[in-house]
DNA sequence: TAGGCCATCTGGTCCT
DNA sequence: AGGACCAGATGGCCTA
């Protein structure tokens, strides 16, 4: 299964975009501040005065975040495909019918209950049925 | 308008 | 080290 292809990437950016008005969070570059970095820069043994590594380091973090974030998506819609197959797979729910994820949970668990009984049953009278071999 | 649901971002933890 | 998974936070959309 693929997933995230660079159309649907750039289509998840402009959706975030178009969806969220945090501009803090949405890919921002400027979540991290110099101070921070410079911490971060000290810490590895990294002078602060380059200017330019410290750029660099701002940007690969921002770059391994936004993959992150990316991939983070990628699984979201795995999970909410599943949902949507799980949901399809429910009798007495008719296609177009709006079921929340909790929902497909409990109707899905409930439908699992129901088909259990059924085969309880089935065994039950089964054991009561004319052995074949018996003539 | 409040509440439910969803998508997304984020940082932490675990795994390979 | 990097990716997967998870839970919390946040904001948008929709409906009663």
């Amino acid at each position: 299964m693929s997933t995230g292809s660079v159309a649907s990437d750039a289509e998840d950016y402009e959706t975030c975009h178009r969806r969220t008005a945090r501009k803090i969070t949405c890919f921002n570059t400027s979540r991290y501040s110099d101070e921070e970095l410079e911490d971060d820069a000290l810490e590895v043994g990294i002078k602060p005065e380059r200017k330019l590594s410290k750029a660099h380091q701002k940007d690969a973090r921002q770059t391994q975040r936004n993959a992150a974030n990316a991939r983070e998506r990628a699984r979201m819609r795995v999970l909410s495909k599943a949902f949507s197959r799980l949901k399809t797979s429910l009798p007495w729910v008719p296609a177009d019918t709006k079921l929340s994820k909790l929902d497909t949970l409990r109707l899905a668990s409930s439908y699992i209950s129901h088909l259990r009984q059924l085969l309880q049953e089935d065994r039950f009278e089964r054991s009561f049925a004319h052995p074949v071999n018996l003539v």
